[in-house]
DNA sequence: CGCGAGCTTGACGTTGTTCAACTAGAGTGG
DNA sequence: CCACTCTAGTTGAACAACGTCAAGCTCGCG
């Protein structure tokens, strides 16, 4: 069962996040006793696309997908592990919710007023400063997403893939994740057809080891030259 | 010459940021001690992806295009009007440009010191809040483009482009633009041979009259709906 | 043992790129 | 004013990449 250990390496629970640490100890007593700390189970939606944004998310354990719902398509924007925030593109926008969220496990999840939130930075610029260095992240993963999706074909997006999972979300080369076939084609914007070919390509040639829901790593350097060259 | 009078609307110099409203006197008038202007060619680059990031560019005549490096292939990010700041990724993450930026015509610059925007921001919180703002709706529309990139094809990606351009760059159903074939197929991420193929299309069923660099938008809610289904 | 969902595989069709030929227009020199 | 050239743009045909369809497989579960 190296899906339950590996889930367990991660079933770490995070308290607050770490730009907290800016607040005084009076903001801390508003944040603990106006704070809600949900629970979903995995499939649960967190947050709808286009509702009103009272309040900014905060995962405090599990694992979630942030996607885009449109018509019949859907677009995974990104996975959230235990530590992120979730609906920042509410602040200081139309105060609505830009994208979707759903659990892939369990998740435990803090609820933080909006409005406080908006006063905390206003009060306490290092945490306007931290939020904008964390805005600043998502948005050059963005562009590293638009730069794949634009120029690369079916085995550099699946390396991509691979790197950002083992890297950003996992930090091992070995590694069991809770998302369906179809989840991870859509995680590389390709057809679920087209993602077993390319998984059972990488599996032949021995850079990798993906069977189910486990994956091991074997050659991340030919993986990142699959990435840089399309 | 249609062209110089689509140009000429867009000629207007802006002075400041309007966010600049909420700096103090004070500090107006260290920006406009410390501050540069520069002077670019169509055609020269304002900053280079990678380089250290001094100063942040505000952007206060001209047209600029925004794009990733990388190897053999550019991606063009955006496209910045009069009045958009280049390079806030840079704050407080780590100080270098992400991306690269050129003169589309020629282009008034406003160096502004990375250190005192940032020591405004902490002095200032709305400052702050702005430039969340601001960084969220690049966010938004990076999402957009995502989107856009991985479940459209070719006349859906151009329907993105001609009316990003329409309602975002030139505010109007009729106007010139400064790129190339080669640039333009780049923004809409195809190759040259496809642009013109379905330009052509559009020409012919009327939606559109793009001859040259001159576009005139007949139906636009053909364009929308193209957009949508893909 | 049989069922069904998720996954895999091959055959085929569609979409879009590449290659190559061609055209139009702008600049150049005689 | 006319050939010449050069570049940007267009067009058609071949080809590659990828998605779709349909069939078969696997494995957990009743």
């Amino acid at each position: 069962m190296t899906q339950n250990l590996d889930q367990e390496n991660n079933n770490k629970t995070i308290q607050y996040p770490e730009c907290f640490g800016f607040l005084s100890n009076k903001q801390l007593e508003i944040v603990n006793n106006s704070r809600l700390d949900i629970f979903y189970r995995a499939g649960e939606t967190i947050c709808k696309q286009g509702t009103f944004a009272s309040h900014i998310l905060f995962l405090r354990k599990g694992l979630a997908k942030v996607y885009i719902e449109s018509k019949d398509k859907n677009l995974i924007l990104s996975i959230a592990p235990a530590g992120q925030f979730i609906g920042l593109t509410a602040l200081f926008t139309d105060s609505t919710f830009h994208y979707s969220a759903a659990a892939y496990e369990d998740c435990e999840v803090c609820l933080l007023d909006s409005n406080m939130m908006k006063s905390f930075i206003f009060k306490n610029p290092k945490l306007g400063a931290d939020i904008i260095r964390k805005l600043n992240e998502s948005t050059i993963r963005s562009y590293d997403r638009i730069f794949s999706l634009s120029k690369k074909n079916i085995p550099g997006r699946f390396s991509d893939l691979i790197l950002y999972l083992s890297e950003k979300i996992y930090q091992s080369d070995s590694f069991s994740f809770p998302f369906s076939r179809k989840e991870m084609a859509e995680l590389a914007s390709m057809s679920i057809e087209s993602l077993s070919r390319v998984i059972r390509d990488f599996n032949r040639d021995g850079s990798i080891t993906l069977k189910g829901k486990n994956i091991e790593i074997h050659d991340k350097d030919k993986l990142k030259k699959i990435s840089l060259n399309g």
